[in-house]
RNA sequence: GGGCCCUUAGCUCAGGGGUUUAGAGCGCUCGCCUCACACGCGAGAGGUCGUUGGUUCAAAUCCAACAGGGCCCACCA
């Protein structure tokens, strides 16, 4: 669609041919121009018209949208690598791609860092108001909010930015209430009082999900709770009870033995006296309770403790709370009234051992909740709070999992996945905050503007009535983020202008939704991934994306998380500085093995930057003799003139190998191979492309020094391939690959790499027989370079070798062999090539066993006898024991008779060619004397 | 307590029933500033694919157990 596209801008001027002295490729001055070259021409753009006029298929990946407080790290550089890559490469295969950025407005982790960022200038949150303090978010928001886009900018994403949401913009923020007023009208949200993780820094609830549990070295305490009798007056029996946390211990409202615990059958009923307050408490039986633990008792405690909580529910015990929201006791706690939970711990421990009721102290480990925000202890407390009923959104979400309308890349993610949707829990989503998507939940005020209990609440995203007051509780996050892939493009109601809003449409969202793929981590599979798959089939009975693609973890050098604490994070623009984008782009693709966890020592990137590096170079071999304007621009469009067929042999080879790369990377990317496309391409590159194709058609110099010339059909054919190589490597490595495309041909600005069509090579142009001829032909010159690196002859000095061919048809090779016989020339370093079949040994020659090939280079004087004896023993010995591997496979009857008859007579061919190789080679051995 | 993953060359990792007797990058050894590239070129050394069993004509590859390492979930107070 580039006609359709406005003002297109030139494309920048390449850079003049680098000579020699220039030095290394310097990303730093090409990067630069080619992104607002792309963004200003609007080659990201998606075009709705194009997918609804049925000309393109659409392609559309959702971005993970980053935090607005969030400054792009390695996790983002890895995943946004492999998106990029997969929309570029989609783009060029002629989809209509899409990929959607945005920005996650992230509540609990903006509002810290805002209240924090006033806390210093001496401002208070709770001072100045609600409205104030929202106003200074959304300040701080215009101000940093978008540098992370920025930086993705620097990595080259190629997301349409015309398309970029924010979760709290006017339209996303009606979609996310519009979605709390359906569930509930669903009978899907409801409001309930249970025990909560509540993060007392915070002073909001946070859900399981964000509960880290850590280990931590504690105590456990053994206390004795007095029997009491009738009268209430104590025995002389005790329960004692072990506990790691006694500073609840002013809420327990029972204690609990197992049923069938012998020791205490009798206890079952009778009560038992609290030592901090002096409560009676009833004994109960229950099942949960292990009679191996401590002295075989519980203390319940429902109102701080999950397990307590339930085996409360089964016996109708009372709930005490003893904690206020900041994490002090309040006064049913007595004397610790006030009293914050740590100290009030030790105080209460010491006051029973100076009772006497303390029997003893152990050492413990003890598994503490953490906030995974505030790292603050999470104490679990009782309070009303928002749920959803997540199993019947789950059912369907696990429908479309496992009848593979979504599928997981690698496929084992999908069983954590099923996993968790067959036992999933509700969802806690009201937050105890400011900065977020208010409730939408209205109550009737009395006449002193408090809320009126006595009548019902009001669902609606508007108010309903003057006067009403709204919930002044915001929802979770991710109550807005799972509904991402949809709500970006308007959802529910894209006929109505949003701010922030600028592409939303009816057509829009038929045309981009369902997506084609998520890439993400598998740190947030529950917290999202799986919210918004559903999300997706409850809200538009469709999935969110088909795809699933999970990347693996960026950790440190020797496996450790990156963090802001241990200081061991590599910041990804600190290494495109260093190496340039395109390298940290490449490496980062390089190490992208299927699910697997990276461990990032910052060196690997130089392996992209020597990478970037010999591309850049290797264009320079061809690229001098393309004529140019004083703006280095071609002049020429020179296009091979010759058919296939006529090409010499290295270039109908190359021409082979493209197209093999070609269908190898395309089929690494279908199943997500994303290491593997991306060393095909390598290898293509530097492998093939520069060790032996370059080689060869390099003009050398004259006598005088200067530059012989490179005829047009060579450099037309150079310019060919390598372009073909340049579009493969596009998606991997953007800058690089634009700007040597601009170095190749005349071209209009709307010939961009970006916006070319992905190479489809010709099956026509394919030549098996080349290929074979040519790796003859590496094997001969490596057989010769062996020689000359083993003897220590100088690579200046030319030597004289003969090819002795041999196998079925020597003579039909021996003539294809001579056709090329300026390749072995040229490569090896030969003056004197004799080729011919069953040529015999020049005296005093070195000689090497290539396939049923032997190749002599004559060393007069220069041969080490012993040393060429040894080398041939020993590679005598080691044929032999490849050949008695080969004839103890052939002389297994079972083998014979039941392994498939090809691979049987592959079997045969190795013998053949083994036996007539150590012939050759004893020979040889018997020539030395 | 359940579940998942990893263990292959000195290091980091690919591969995942027969593709020569196992590959890459880095590191190492030897020789080269060969006029695209020393961020380079050529030639090498280096691994009984964690252990033990099994399935199979054939196992690094599939299965089981075990041993190390890591991760996730779970209410042991």
């Amino acid at each position: 669609m580039a006609e359709t596209r406005p003002h297109l801008p030139e494309a920048p001027a390449a850079a003049p041919l680098p000579e020699a002295a220039d030095g290394p490729y310097d990303p730093t001055a090409v990067e630069a121009k080619w992104y607002r070259f792309w963004e200003d021409g609007g080659f990201f753009h998606a075009d709705v018209e194009a997918v609804t006029s049925g000309e393109k298929e659409p392609f559309v990946i959702p971005m993970p949208p980053p935090n607005v407080t969030g400054r792009l790290h390695m996790g983002h550089a890895l995943q946004d690598t492999v998106q990029d890559l997969l929309i570029r490469m989609k783009r060029m295969q002629g989809f209509e791609a899409l990929w959607i950025p945005g920005q996650d407005h992230a509540g609990i982790a903006t509002q810290n860092v805002v209240e924090r960022k006033l806390r210093e200038a001496g401002q208070d949150r709770k001072e100045m108001g609600r409205e104030t303090f929202l106003q200074h978010v959304w300040g701080w928001r215009e101000e940093y909010g978008d540098i992370i886009l920025q930086q993705k900018r620097r990595l080259g994403d190629s997301c349409d930015w015309r398309y970029s949401r924010f979760t709290m913009d006017e339209g996303f923020s009606r979609a996310v209430q519009e979605v709390f007023v359906r569930l509930h009208e669903q009978g899907l949200v409801y409001r309930g009082e249970y025990l909560v993780n509540w993060d007392p820094e915070n002073q909001t609830v946070i859900s399981n999900e964000e509960v880290d549990n850590v280990e931590r070295p504690g105590s456990l305490w053994t206390i004795r709770y007095p029997v009491v009798d009738a009268n209430g007056q104590d025995t002389d029996e005790a329960l004692l009870i072990a506990t790691t946390r006694p500073e609840t211990i002013p809420a327990d409202t029972a204690v609990a033995i197992h049923p069938e615990d012998e020791r205490f059958q009798h206890l079952i009923g009778q009560r038992v006296r609290v030592p901090v307050g002096d409560r009676l408490v009833p004994v109960i039986a229950d099942e949960a309770i292990k009679m191996d633990f401590g002295a075989g008792a519980l203390k319940v405690t429902p109102g701080h403790s999950e397990v307590d909580w339930e085996i409360g529910k089964r016996h109708e015990i009372e709930v005490l709370s003893i904690m206020n929201l900041d994490g002090t006791l309040n006064e049913l706690a007595g004397a610790y009234a006030g009293m914050e939970r740590v100290a009030a711990k030790k105080q209460i421990v010491a006051d029973l051992d100076a009772q006497g009721y303390l029997v003893k102290t152990e050492d413990y480990t003890v598994t503490t909740p953490i906030s995974s925000r505030s790292k603050a202890v999470i104490e679990p407390l009782l309070s009303p709070q928002w749920y959803v009923s997540m199993a019947p959104l789950a059912e369907k979400a696990l429908e479309v999992v496992n009848d593979g309308t979504v599928t997981f890349y690698p496929a084992r993610w999908a069983n954590e996945y099923r996993r968790w949707m067959e036992d999933i829990r509700d969802w806690p989503i009201s937050r105890q905050l400011w900065w977020g998507h208010r409730i939408p939940v209205w109550y009737y005020t009395d006449a002193d503007g408090e809320i009126d209990e006595s009548r019902e609440f009001v669902v609606s995203v508007d108010q309903p009535e003057a006067g009403m007051v709204q919930d002044e509780d915001v929802l979770d996050t991710w109550f807005s983020s799972w509904l991402w892939p949809f709500a970006t493009l308007g959802w529910p109601d894209p006929e109505t202008e949003t701010e922030g809003a600028a592409m939303a449409s009816p057509e829009a969202l038929k045309a981009f939704y369902p997506a084609s793929v998520l890439v993400s981590g598998y740190d947030i599979l529950f917290f999202w991934i799986a919210r918004m798959i559903m999300a997706g089939t409850h809200f538009t009975e469709a999935v969110p994306y088909r795809d699933v693609f999970i990347t693996g973890m960026i950790k440190d050098k020797q496996g450790r998380w990156m963090s802001k604490s241990l200081g061991n994070g590599i910041d990804p623009l600190d290494m495109a500085d260093q190496y340039g984008a395109d390298a940290v782009r490449f490496t980062l693709a390089v190490l992208c093995a299927q699910g697997q966890d990276i461990k990032l020592d910052p060196a690997k990137f130089e392996g992209g930057r020597n990478f970037a590096n010999k591309v850049w170079n290797a264009s320079r071999v061809f690229g001098r003799y393309i004529e140019t304007d004083r703006d280095g621009r071609p002049t020429t469009d020179a296009k091979r003139t010759r058919a296939f067929a006529d090409l010499s042999l290295v270039e109908r080879w190359i021409v082979t190998r493209l197209a093999e790369t070609v269908a190898s990377v395309d089929a690494s990317m279908r199943s997500y191979r994303i290491s593997e496309a991306a060393n095909t391409v390598y290898d293509f590159l530097w492998r093939d492309f520069c060790d032996w194709y370059l080689e060869l058609i390099k003009p050398g110099r004259d006598e005088s020094g200067e530059f012989e010339t490179m005829d047009a059909e060579t450099l037309a054919l150079a310019v060919e391939v390598f372009e073909g190589a340049l579009k493969l490597l596009h998606p991997f490595m953007p800058f690089l690959t634009e700007e040597l495309w601009w170095k190749q041909r005349p071209r209009h600005a709307r010939e961009a790499l970006i916006a070319c069509d992905w190479p489809s090579p010709d099956p026509a142009e394919q030549d098996a027989e080349a290929v074979a001829l040519f790796a003859t032909v590496q094997d001969l010159v490596s057989a010769v370079r062996q020689i000359r690196a083993q003897y220590g002859v100088a690579p200046s000095k030319p030597v004289a070798v003969t090819v002795s061919v041999g196998g079925d048809s020597a003579e039909a090779t021996a003539e294809a062999l001579e056709s090329v016989r300026s390749y072995i020339e040229r490569l090896a370093g030969v003056d004197d090539l004799v080729i011919a079949p069953d040529a015999s040994k020049p005296p005093a020659s070195a000689a090497v066993v290539v396939d049923r090939h032997q190749v002599f280079v004559p060393l007069a004087g220069m041969i080490d006898l012993d040393a060429e004896r040894d080398r041939l023993r020993k590679e005598i010995e080691a044929k032999r024991g490849f050949l008695a591997s080969v004839e103890k496979k052939l002389g297994n009857e079972n083998f014979v008779s039941r392994a498939p008859e090809a691979v049987v007579a592959k079997e045969r061919q190795k013998r053949d060619d083994a036996t007539a190789e150590i012939a050759a080679l004893e020979a040889n051995l018997a020539d030395l004397g």
